[in-house]
DNA sequence: AATTATATGGAACATTGTTCCGTTTCGGTA
DNA sequence: TACCGAAACGGAACAATGTTCCATATAATT
C-alpha cells in the first residue's frame, strides 16, 4: 500500500468520525472530504460503500465498549455487572452520535455494521446475563441480541437532550429482566 | 377556500399517504405531487413545513389510537388494560412506518407532529397508568411520556421484518412497570 | 359577463450523492 | 540518480431531490 494511500485513510477516518458526530451518518461527503483535505474520489476509492467507512470510524469504539463486560463481571455481582453494563452501554449509544440510527437503519448498504457490532457485543452481554440467571437474578427467556437491539433503540431517540429520560427507561427495561425471576 | 384548493387538499393527503407508507416520511415531494395529479408548489402552498403534511396524514390515525384507551379500561381491569394499550399502541407505531421516526427525528421542522401526538396519547395512557396504579399494579414512578416515547423507540427499529422482537422488548419493558409494585 | 384575487404548474436554483477522466505522485529499478 | 509504470488523486460532470419564482389559468364575486 502506497504512503500517501494511507496517510489518507488516516485522515479520513478522523474527519469522518469529526463529521459524524456533528451532522449525524449522513453528513455530506464533500465536507468530510474537504476536513480531510483530499477530493471527493478519494473518499469513494477507500470506502465504496458509506457503511464502510461508518463501521471503520466506529469499530474501535465498539471494541472498547464490549471489552468493558468481563472487568465489571469480575468486580460487581452478577446482576450489578450485567446492569451496570447495560447503563455503559446505552450511553455508548448515546454518545456515538450516528451509531444508533446507523444500526438499525434497515439500509442494506449499511449491513456490515449492524454484523460486526452484534458479532463482537452479544458475547460479552450472553456472558453477563448468564451469569444473572445463574445467580437467580434474571429471567431466563431473554435473547442478548433482543436486548442490545432494544437499548440502542431507546438511546436513538435522545442522543443528548434527554439523557435523564433515557437512562429512566433503560432501567425500566433492565428491571423487566428481573420480573418474575423469583428473587 | 375555494374549490379546487379544497379538492387539491384532499387528494393530496391521500397521496402523501401512500407515498410515506412506501417510502416512509421522507418520500420524495415530486411523487406525491405526481401521485395527486398536480404540481409541486400546490404541495409547498398546502404544507409549507414537511411536517405540516406528515402530522395532516397521521392526525386521523393518531385519534383513533388515543380512543382505544377508554374502551379497553371498560373492558379489562386496570393493568391488563394498560398492557393490552400499550401493546396495541405499539403496533400502531409499528405499522404506521414512518410515524416512529417523524416523531423522534430531533428535526425542528418536525416539531409540531410530537406536539400534538403526545398532547393526544398522554391522557389517554395517564388515565390508563393511573387506574393500574391505584389497584396496586404498576409502580408510582413512571412518566406517561416516557412510555409513550420509550415504546415508539422502540418499534421504530422494527417497522414490519422483526415484529415478533419489538412484541418481546415491549412486554419486557411493561414487566419493568410491575417490577417492585407489590404485587 | 367582467373583474379580481387566488391557485396552479412547470421551470429554475441549490444541495448532495456518485462517477469519469486527465493529471500527479509514489515506489521500484536500471 | 533518473526513469517508468501503476496506483492514487482531484475536480468537473451527472443524477436526484428539496425549494422557490413567475407567468398563466381558474374560481368566486358583482
Amino acid at each position: 500500500m502506497r504512503a500517501d494511500s494511507q496517510r489518507n485513510l488516516d485522515v479520513l477516518l478522523q474527519a469522518a468520525s469529526v463529521v459524524f458526530a456533528a451532522s449525524g451518518v449522513d453528513g455530506p461527503v464533500r465536507e468530510i472530504a474537504e476536513k480531510a483535505g483530499v477530493g471527493v474520489t478519494t473518499v469513494y476509492r477507500h470506502f465504496p460503500q458509506r457503511a464502510d467507512l461508518v463501521a471503520a470510524v466506529f469499530r474501535r469504539e465498539i471494541d472498547a465498549c464490549a471489552d468493558a463486560a468481563p472487568i465489571l463481571a469480575d468486580k460487581h455481582a452478577p446482576f450489578e455487572a450485567l446492569a451496570r453494563w447495560l447503563e455503559c452501554y446505552a450511553k455508548f449509544i448515546a454518545t456515538k452520535r450516528g451509531l444508533g440510527v446507523a444500526l438499525h437503519a434497515g439500509d442494506p448498504a449499511f449491513d456490515a455494521l449492524p454484523a460486526y457490532f452484534y458479532q463482537r457485543q452479544r458475547p460479552a452481554l450472553q456472558t453477563l446475563l448468564d451469569g444473572a440467571v445463574a445467580a437467580g437474578e434474571a429471567r431466563t427467556d431473554v435473547e442478548p441480541n433482543d436486548l442490545l437491539r432494544a437499548i440502542s433503540s431507546l438511546c436513538m431517540a435522545a442522543p443528548d437532550g434527554n439523557s435523564a429520560q433515557m437512562q429512566r427507561m433503560v432501567a425500566l427495561l433492565v428491571d423487566g429482566l428481573r420480573f418474575g425471576a423469583g428473587l
